[in-house]
RNA sequence: GCCCGGAUGGCGGAAUUGGUAGACGCGUUGGUCUCAAACACCAAUGUCUUCGGACGUGCCGGUUCGAGCCCGGCUCCGGGUACCA
């Protein structure tokens, strides 16, 4: 028995073998497309001529393509990354081709937590682990065969560069926002204006009240002085809630955030209130938006920024408290419901609460303010719809009619949001409403014929009613009406909020650009330009202070003359705010960027990245340009004109389906053994199994898994078989997609994977196979999922890789990779490679004259191919190359006039075998300026056409026709066709519709 | 909940302005070549069919000579966003 069953599996073993053999010799044979010899060729050729390096100054017009540079990660590339890539890099080529000077460099986002997150784990500083991680980067970006000039790259981490990081923070630091200039102005400006007149006439965006005289100001102490400055400044230091991530021990932004949890490794996030440095991004809140409408983004894009800026019209009131001084204002949409307020509520982080809250209610606010504060970020979003509050003892007293209003907190309003106050309206507010109706509230009705029972009506249409001046008046109206009345009795104004946050800047971690601040008895000064960069320095442990200061507090002396240097370091968006205008500089001596190179290139004219970055680096840089053009240093104040987002590439993950199988033994005391064995079963028995609707064959298959697994035991122990007992919950578990061809797995692979930790499985077969189930979801490492490009690139070559990328379908679309597709586009590849060799492989490239049927077919291709880039449809750009190379393959056209064209117009996809060819065809210099073919129409002139002849819209035959017959003409000869006579059985057309040179459609 | 996309064969997708639905590729089936296999090549391939044809672009309805495309109403899927007053 046991020998019967080793021989089979040495023969299957044998047999399974053999044929892998002969493949690979066939490939070596087969190599007339020698892919791999061609591509390292012409790689090697691009770098020593530097084929790409776009000329610093040029009569050409300029053109920028750039792709959102990566941060080097330690998996390195999967295949997903290269898709926008591949894209840009075919427009750029194109754009060479119709003689533009084409910018397309290529840089790293090279500051960021994981490197960190690897340096405290292992003690490895992460400028090791970057710059190994970008040669990896590099070496996988080669291989794919890019067109960029990386004589201009860039990498954020490089003091050389962070300098003008740096540089740039102390700009935003020595400035402040003139709202009557309606920009960013030099804090001179702002002295000045204190110096002359105080805070009088002064229109700045601060979050600060300040009210002095000129006098006041000069009194006012160097210390008093700074204090105030920094409510100005547009990098500025400021206690506010941040969003404090304990376990990665630093703040985050509201864009680093995704559902409550921190988006690098979805740690709880928590509001703290802190000292953090902010940029006032929120001065640009409008322009952000204005500068939408110039810009060529998809709407989807414009979309979420414009509703990240969320701007809301309306009014803000002032309510009076009764027996108090005080008076809170609130911000509301809808001023005409202002007779509908039955409550107030603050939040419980106001500042008024404790001098709202009467002696009565003093314990239950307390306990309240002391629950809200304990509720994480993540509990308040998805516990939503639970409602809390308390009643402080207090009332407010309506503006118009006088009425009592009573002050509640609840933490369904948010400190941070306009005045941290509402005026509940719960008959228009779904939350108001809600409120009210848990505690019992009045919901007074203020919209003739508004039922208020059921929920809140915030329909802006209607009649206002129970509103004394406003009754009868539309919604629309009233709301005018309203801030008129409210103006008129000095208690608000008609008011813009928007939903934008001022950017927390500060990061309490290591690897990021230190901020050139140091304190001066408390006062913060910059390091002055000339000593910039402020470098990193070197620390002991990548772990802040034991007193909670971030690692560079660790560095020795981290001081400048004698006073503290700041301890925090720059967000990432910090270094990808401004990248792109650091690549049109070549030379980088002197300013952040030349003059001269600004001018030339301006903007991106092309840009493409994830969709992921409209709320982060998308925002920040548009912010940061218009910043630089207000002070004067770039022309323009959009970053990028037009914006492609590329599509996810999403994985193929494969799933085996285990059970387990418990097997109870007796050993010779008589006692009791347990065993388990994984038990994996092919995914249709798996499901029948679950459903208890297993056939027979099923049960055979799965006796044979189970005496299997018992077989083990009797072999190599001394026990009694008792009983065995299959569970029926299975499981379905991810596994390694290298061990899967097509959806069967490799069983022997997936026993000696992972050092044979499998070793020991046991399969049920279906049909002698064992087959997986599969799903698409997104490319992860944990999913094991990945497919890495080198194994393509190796297997088919760069050419195939780019090509089939595109091919896969629309760029902005998200889609599956398919390995199996892959084969097509490499067969295209090799019959093109056919068109100019023989089978013996030698060149067969005529001058012969190109007859009328080819000259078609190549200028319907131009036409097709010119179309397709230009609107980014590049997959159906590689489907005309097949069409057009089947079609010259079936005329056995090898005609240098034809292919000298087609090899041009294929060089942005598959630059690798152009440039061989076009070498082959006798040109000593590289493809890539040669002129872009030139659709001419006469080629596509045509005499007659294909008519399709419907009846009631059904195509039903076609006719041909000469395409100078009149409508008439056309009319007459449908009519009086056979095929028509046949459709027509006899009965006249009640009307006929031609369309010359398209269809013809009767009407019976 | 709100906002934005999308839905077409077994699969990825094509149809650019309302005018022959399913280009191109994969897969599948049959064939040629081969001792055999791989490669390559040829042919077929939306569904049903009484072989006449009928049906067919998520569902229901509309506009039109004609609708995958336009309009109205749904369903499902994907993305964004949320006590934002």
């Amino acid at each position: 028995m046991v020998h019967g069953a080793l021989f089979i599996l040495h023969y299957t073993f044998c047999l399974s073998t053999l044929p892998m053999r002969n493949f690979a010799n066939q490939l070596e044979e087969n190599m007339d497309y020698n892919f791999s010899e061609i591509e390292k060729r012409w790689q090697a050729y691009w770098q020593q001529n530097q084929t790409f390096a776009a000329a610093e100054k040029s009569d050409k017009p300029k053109y920028y393509v750039l792709d959102m540079f990566p941060y080097p990660s330690g998996a390195g590339l999967h295949v997903g990354h290269p898709l926008g890539y591949i894209a840009s890099d075919i427009y750029s080529r194109y754009k060479r081709h119709l003689g533009f000077n084409v910018l397309h460099p290529m840089g790293y986002d090279s500051f960021g937590l994981p490197a960190e997150q690897y340096a405290i784990q292992t003690g490895q500083h992460p400028k090791i682990t970057t710059e190994a991680n970008i040669s990896t980067y590099r070496r996988q970006l080669d291989q794919i065969g890019f067109s960029f000039d990386w004589s201009r790259e860039v990498r954020t981490s490089t003091p050389e560069y962070y300098k003008w990081t740096q540089w740039i923070f102390v700009q935003l630091f020595n400035s402040w926002y003139n709202k009557a200039s309606n920009k960013a102005e030099d804090l001179e400006t702002l002295i000045a204006h204190f110096e002359a007149n105080g805070t009088f006439y002064l229109k700045a965006h601060t979050d600060s009240e300040f009210d002095f005289s000129a006098a006041d100001w000069k009194k006012y102490s160097e210390k008093e002085q700074a204090a105030v400055l920094m409510d100005y400044r547009m990098a500025f230091l400021a206690d506010s809630f941040v969003n404090w991530c304990p376990a990665l021990g630093t703040v985050l932004a509201n864009d680093e955030i995704k559902d409550g949890l921190s988006e690098r490794g979805g740690h709880p996030v928590e509001q703290k209130k802190m000292q953090q440095w902010s940029m006032r991004i929120t001065a640009y809140a409008q322009r952000l938006l204005d500068g939408l409408e110039k810009i060529d983004w998809t709407d989807a894009i414009k979309e979420i920024q414009r509703n990240w800026i969320g701007k809301s019209k309306g009014a803000s009131i002032s309510f009076d408290v009764e027996s108090s001084e005080k008076k809170i204002e609130v911000f509301t949409t809808r001023p005409d419901t202002v007779f509908g307020v039955s409550f107030m509520v603050i939040a419980p982080e106001h500042e008024y609460v404790s001098e709202l809250t009467t002696e009565a209610q003093k314990e239950e606010i307390e306990a309240y303010v002391k629950y809200a504060a304990s509720r994480t970020e993540r509990e308040r979003q998805t516990e939503v719809k639970k409602i809390t509050g308390a009643f402080t003892g207090s009332y407010a007293v309506h503006p118009f009619n006088g009425k009592q209003i009573p002050i509640w907190i609840g933490d369904y309003v948010l400190a941070g949001y306009g005045t941290g106050a509402v005026m509940a309206v719960p008959s228009g507010d779904q939350r108001d409403w809600d409120f009210a109706k848990h505690f019992n509230l009045e919901i007074p009705a203020v919209i003739e014929g508004q039922n208020v029972n059921d929920g809140a009506d915030d329909n802006k249409s209607g009649i206002i009613c129970n509103s004394d001046f406003l009754n009868g008046l539309p919604v629309k109206k009233a709301i005018g009406a309203a801030i008129k009345a409210i103006q008129e009795k000095g208690i608000g104004k008609g008011q813009t909020n928007y939903r934008l946050r001022d950017a927390v800047f500060s990061r309490q971690r290591y690897w990021g650009e230190p901020i050139p601040i140091y304190f001066e008895d408390g006062i913060a000064k910059t390091v002055p330009e000339n000593e910039l960069p402020l470098t990193l320095p070197e620390v002991d442990k990548y772990l802040p202070t034991e007193d909670g200061e971030p690692p560079l507090a660790r560095a020795k002396d981290w001081s400048y003359k004698g006073n503290p240097l700041e301890a925090s370091t720059m967000p990432g968006w910090a270094g990808s705010s401004w990248y792109l205008y650091r690549y049109m500089d070549k030379l980088r001596e002197g300013d952040f960027a030349s003059k001269e190179s600004l001018y030339y290139w301006k903007n991106v004219d092309l840009y493409f990245g994830g969709a992921e970055h409209a709320t982060g680096h998308l925002l920040y840089s548009r912010f940061w340009t218009k910043f630089l053009n207000d002070k004067g240093f770039l022309s323009i104040d959009e970053p990028f004109k037009k914006l492609i987002n590329q599509g996810m590439i999403l994985g193929n993950s494969k799933f085996v389906y285990r059970s387990i199988l418990t097997t109870t033994w007796t050993n010779k005391e008589e006692k009791e053994v347990e065993k388990q064995h994984s038990i994996y079963l092919s995914k249709s028995i798996s499901e029948r199994f679950v459903k208890d609707e297993s056939t027979p064959d099923d049960l055979i298959e799965l006796t044979k898994a189970v005496e299997e697994a018992k077989r083990t035991v009797y072999t190599s122990e001394n026990l009694l078989w008792k009983e065995s007992e299959l569970s029926h919950k299975i499981a379905a578990v991810n596994i390694d997609i290298s061990m899967v061809e097509g959806v069967e797995l490799d069983t022997d692979k997936f026993k000696t994977a992972n050092n044979g930790k499998e070793s020991t499985a046991h399969f049920v077969l279906d049909e002698g196979k064992y087959i997986c189930g599969s799903e698409v979801e997104k490319m992860s490492k944990s999913k094991f999922n990945v497919v890495n490009p080198d194994r393509i690139v190796e297997r088919y070559g760069a050419d195939t890789l780019r090509l089939y990328e595109m091919f896969l379908g629309p760029l902005e679309q998200a889609k599956p990779w398919d390995m199996e597709g892959i084969e097509g586009v490499h067969r295209f590849l090799k019959k093109f490679w056919r068109l100019f060799h023989n089978k013996e492989n030698s060149f067969i490239v005529s001058e012969e004259k190109a007859t009328k049927e080819e000259l078609k077919t190549l200028h319907k291709t131009i036409k097709k191919i010119t179309e397709d880039i230009e609107r980014f449809s590049f997959n159906t750009g590689v489907s005309a190359f097949m069409i057009c190379t089947n079609e010259l393959t079936d005329l056995k056209c090898h005609k240098k006039e034809i292919l000298e064209q087609l090899v041009i117009l294929i060089e942005p996809y598959a630059p690798h075998i152009a440039e061989e060819l076009w070498n082959k065809m006798g040109y000593q210099t590289s493809i890539s300026t040669a002129n872009f073919p030139k659709f001419e129409k006469s080629h596509l002139i045509e005499s007659s056409h294909k008519y399709p002849v419907s009846f009631n819209g059904k195509m039903r035959f076609t006719i041909e026709l000469p395409l100078d017959l009149s409508k008439d003409e056309i009319e007459k000869t449908v009519l009086e066709s056979e095929d028509a006579a046949k459709w027509l059985e006899e009965k006249t057309p009640k009307k006929v519709i031609v369309v010359p040179g398209r269809i013809v459609n009767i009407v019976v």
